[in-house]
DNA sequence: CGTCGAGTTGACATAATTCAAGTAAGGTGG
DNA sequence: CCACCTTACTTGAATTATGTCAACTCGACG
């Protein structure tokens, strides 16, 4: 039963049935493969599809009015993206391949079959999705009251936790994949000074880079400085329906 | 049928069966009257209540270890708020009214319920908070990537917007209610600036004010200056499961 | 009548941006 | 294998947006 990362991922949280990790399968039949910048859908497509992303990291992001961009929330394997449209017709958002990617496209209407025959994987996703609107409430805090620095540390933290949930590996260091214009469209921040405040971590022994990667030397203390809060709590499962089947 | 602020907020998306109606009028059998600046709850409060808010506005928001303060969302009647931890069991998020208000506090353990005998219901409720969802990314690029008073600008537009959505009649004119610095702490500046940018968009005549009400005269001048883009449009019921009874 | 919270205003300080010029690394065509 | 591009990263100097501090007004309220 494996292939699927997205009943992998929510197998955290609930032990999935066998029926319920075939009604999941479903939604993962299709696979379309992306290259590094590869844009999977933009804004305002009218789009009737979701995606599971497989492997590989993706982002979402808008453009303003004035060329500048908001990179909204970076995506990793196990991922639910593009879900903002199962409340509109037409995509609030663009999606753009960081790395080479494998995403499983599905159409909104399986999520039907989901909401009547699978009521706790209903729940499940709707718990996720709180979960993740926390997350974006973070990130508010972050660039509503938070230094320049802190942003950059927050953002960090927040990769290592997420590619730490995944692999279960204790790492420190990861690929940092993103380059600091990306890191500033995501903080707010020019890249010129995302690169001084990277810098300064590390000046100030917080982090170290080599080449494109980067260890958290000094997690406690990045943390305190970045007002970083873990939310990898584990879900709250108490108010699930049963599992059918 | 009245009573159900919720019910009727919902039912223009969908056309609520009498069934379904019944369901969301037992989540609002009780009902808690607070008065303006009281707290409903606190961040890491054990909370397993849920509430939908039937009169007045409440804001939620964060503390960071500075002392500042974050606003994450205004709430409205009809809102469901402290939705966060119907993921997680401690509480992100404080609940404070704006005004003299009345929630109606349900347990979460009321949604099972829902999710196992109203599929549509739930599908509704994913979408909606699908669409909150959003609404968060929005003021994410609002912090990010905008000047201070196109910060205030949509602030203020998306108080009208959501006001008329309540009440029908297309009105320009509203209460402000937030404070300069209550204002402040929901986009991410200081109530000194607050009240620069504010006369700022009076002596530009996009706005007016007296006494403690805002009238929004050039709207189509202030959403551009603003970079609002409005999300009213309607949601995408197409995928959702048939109401049962 | 005095106090208090909110709004207003000016002078000054600071964080972050802009502009400009450079370096380093990787990829490509000859 | 070299010469040439391109893209990302780095750094300094000047500029601008926003924050800080402090003083004052005004209206509400007890």
């Amino acid at each position: 039963m494996s292939g699927s990362c997205f009943a992998e991922r929510l197998n955290h949280f609930v032990n999935l049935t066998t029926v319920e990790r075939e009604a999941l399968a479903r939604l993962e039949e299709r696979e379309r493969h992306l290259r590094r910048g590869q844009t999977l859908r933009r804004e305002n497509d009218d789009a009737d599809e979701i995606y599971i992303l497989r492997h590989g990291w993706i982002m979402s992001f808008v453009f303003l009015d004035d060329g500048s961009r908001q990179i909204l929330r970076l995506h990793f394997p196990g991922d639910l993206i593009g879900s903002s449209n199962i409340a509109y017709r037409d995509a609030p958002e663009s999606l753009t391949a960081l790395t080479d990617a494998v995403v499983c496209p599905f159409d909104k209407s399986a999520l039907k079959v989901l909401f009547e025959q699978h009521p706790r994987l209903a729940a499940l996703l709707f718990a996720v999705s709180q979960a993740e609107r926390v997350s974006l409430t973070d990130r508010l805090a972050s660039l509503g009251r938070t230094s320049a620095k802190a942003r950059v540390g927050a953002l960090l933290l927040d990769m290592i936790h997420r590619i730490r949930f995944m692999k279960k590996d204790v790492t420190s260091t990861f690929d940092l994949i993103l380059t600091q214009e990306e890191i500033g469209d995501a903080t707010g921040l020019t890249a010129v000074h995302v690169n001084r405040m990277m810098r300064a971590l590390v000046e100030e022994g917080l982090i170290e880079r080599r080449n494109g990667s980067v260890t958290i030397v000094d997690e406690r203390a990045l943390s305190r400085a970045s007002a970083y809060t873990n939310r990898f709590a584990a879900l709250d499962t108490s108010w699930f329906p049963a599992s059918r089947g």
